[in-house]
DNA sequence: TATTGTTATACTCTATAACTATA
DNA sequence: TATAGTTATAGAGTATAACAATA
């Protein structure tokens, strides 16, 4: 099922191997095999997974300031700006005053917003079940631990790797 | 270290679980420091990471004509003739005619195009690395076989899971 | 008639720069 | 002076449509 590790006759400089260890072509994969499953579940929300997560980050008094939450997508500010003013014209969250800071804003889910999030929570769920269909059901719990475990540490230090740039 | 499964006072629609679970967030965090540590890498490589994706198919025979290559990529054959215009400008690929249909194209690495990829491998396995950084070596293994049987998996059949769209 | 590859064009997404208001 | 947010503009990347050559 792997690919071979030993370096073989006709595969002089290793490319079978590097095959089936390309983290990027993997990674780019699944995430478009993602938006796919997942772009038909958000079609009619503002900002599509983008704004379902903007509303879960939100529904949990996490989301913060507009700067926090660009940071945390991933994203400038300048695309928060234009993403949270398609969901406020849409009615699912608002922008209030945030004490002490006259210049920021802090993102909050309208119950319009709680609703459509909770709505799409199940059928997201059944989207990414089927992305992972190739996994038994334990990897599948194993893969999604072992994702957010990197995801999550890829903003914390970087050390350098024994044996890299010599 | 796993979200909470169990509802709680505070969180009646599940935002919070919801949090931790989020798949989509998870891959795009992942794939966008991917590519924050693999660009300085492939920064002299035309058409980046995919650009060497394009060298290990043709390193191994498997890249096909353009339009096949276009298909494993997730691009339009559009974007493949732009891509394999600066490869080839570059020298690191050529455009070879297939025996039998004298429209498809076969793609093939030249010698230069090869020594590229072969140096660019382990550079690039190191940036791998650094990216899964939170995970143990051993994890480091599992979480890549994963994503891999994932990534294979997409292009298979989509059963309906039981207890969707009900 | 359908398919492979190319070219020209248009669109989408995102970032950069300049601005206002606060700190 | 620096920061949060907005706006206008420009750029990169991608897709759509039309085309030529071949099946």
């Amino acid at each position: 099922m792997n690919a071979a590790r030993t370096p073989r006759s006709d595969d002089p400089d290793g490319s079978a191997s590097a095959l089936g260890d390309d983290l990027g072509w993997a990674l780019g994969t699944v995430l478009r095999a993602y938006r796919n499953a997942v772009g038909e579940v958000m079609a009619d929300l503002p900002g599509g997974a983008r704004g379902y997560q903007i509303l879960t980050m939100a529904g949990c008094g996490l989301a913060g300031t507009q700067l926090a939450l660009a940071g945390h997508l991933g994203v400038d500010r300048t695309v928060m700006t234009y993403l949270l003013d398609d969901m406020e014209r849409a009615g699912l969250i608002e922008r209030r005053c945030v004490p002490g800071d006259r210049r920021a804003k802090q993102i909050a889910p309208t119950p319009c917003g709680r609703a459509k999030a909770a709505e799409l929570r199940q059928r997201l769920r059944c989207a990414e079940e089927r992305v992972l269909h190739s996994l038994e059901p334990a990897d599948r719990q194993r893969f999604r631990q072992l994702l957010r475990q990197v995801a999550i540490g890829v903003d914390g230090p970087r050390p350098q790797q024994p044996g890299c740039e010599p």
